[in-house]
DNA sequence: TGTACATCAGTGAACGCGCGTTCACTGATGTAC
DNA sequence: TGTACATCAGTGAACGCGCGTTCACTGATGTAC
């Protein structure tokens, strides 16, 4: 079978990417560095040229990576209160990943990648059926653009529906954010108590 | 009078950070370079090091200034929504200041300087006062906690409020981060409107 | 008012560093007859 | 089974770039007698 070399390859961006995440948690996007991957495997800058095209793309690899994970960690939570909790999670255990995906999606690129777009669908797509039904209708011109985005996306969910997982998921990720910036920690409150507090009315 | 030279010094220094303020919007952070700066006022790289201690000491300055300018544009607000209102318009007004202060405060500082501390500490006191007074108390660890806080930072507030205060500021940090990194847009959703809805449950 | 002196803004060269990427090439691996 | 060939991983040199920061120095500005 030719199977092999392919086998080897998959093996060799598995090991890039792994050392791409250490220096991402380390020091940030802007660590993340060709050459000095190369380096911690032990091997020439440009031989990775045959693994990625270029650090750019190996950066949306990593997006992608990241919003799958995040979105393997979430699904199958059965209400808002266990997505939620699930999401912070993720969001602790892998904070730069987590800002990667929300904090800094323009970094010198001008269009999102399909791939992205697909990834961060599949995210709401797990949040939307947790949302309480019930909620007044929104006003029409907001209703008219939550439709269209549930038929383009292909969600089934009402525009009330569709509303109240925008603004809870905006509520989730500036807690979220703040916390792993450590903002909760330099007002010297447990972010757990906190986030239960939050918990009691995120789907409001 | 020898504040001629004085004088001098302030307002080269103010040249540099709106050079610096330039080169944060158009690039972020990574784009602010002591030596572009330098080169944008017609002059040698070196030279800047008389104004500004290092690289680092300007971007403090930034962080400070920004505060500053962000603590006027919502002081003054007479209620809640007013008060979220002027603090999303700034943040669309200067995205790249926003990030700044609440998107990258570790970017390879341990030490959070005082300056930035007390800035922070302004913005949560003109926030508190907005808030309504009602509320459950919170549960007896997280109350003890919010109290050393009040304290420590000399705001006159309950726990409860306090905890509402905080949780107000999460969520308006939730919709102005989303929306300045253009999910609402990408979403085609006008983010106007899921403001004014976002706004009827801000203070939970 | 004039002169000696201290202050200090700005310079150019240099140090040491890192980066992404291209290119011509070597040598090993797997393939086909 | 053995041999000729194509594939492709990895190399080292090079290009061009930028950065923050230090240092010894020049020359202008303001100060003190």
């Amino acid at each position: 079978v030719n199977g092999f070399r392919q086998r080897f390859r998959d093996q060799v961006r598995d090991e890039v990417k792994d050392v791409a995440l250490t220096q991402l948690a380390e020091g940030g996007v802007e660590a993340v560095s060709i050459n000095a991957i190369a380096r911690a495997l032990g091997v020439s800058g440009p031989s990775l040229y045959r693994y990625f095209a270029s650090r750019d793309a190996l950066l949306t690899e990593l997006v992608v990576d990241a919003y799958a994970d995040l979105e393997a960690a979430v699904s199958g939570a059965a209400d808002l209160s266990a997505f939620a909790t699930r999401f912070r999670g993720w969001a602790l255990a892998h904070p730069a990943r987590y800002r990667l995906l929300f904090a800094a999606p323009p970094e010198g690129r001008d269009e999102v990648p399909d791939a992205i777009i697909d990834a961060s669908v599949a995210l709401m797509r797990t949040l939307v059926p947790l949302i309480g039904a019930a909620a007044p209708a929104p006003p029409a011109a907001l209703r008219a653009e939550l439709e269209r985005w549930a038929r383009c996306r292909d969600l089934d969910v009402s525009p009330a529906v569709g509303l109240r997982a925008v603004l809870a998921w905006s509520r989730l990720h500036g807690f979220v954010s703040l916390e792993i910036e450590g903002n909760f920690a330099s007002m010297g409150l447990d972010a757990d108590k906190l986030f239960a507090a939050e918990l009691a009315v995120l789907d409001a």
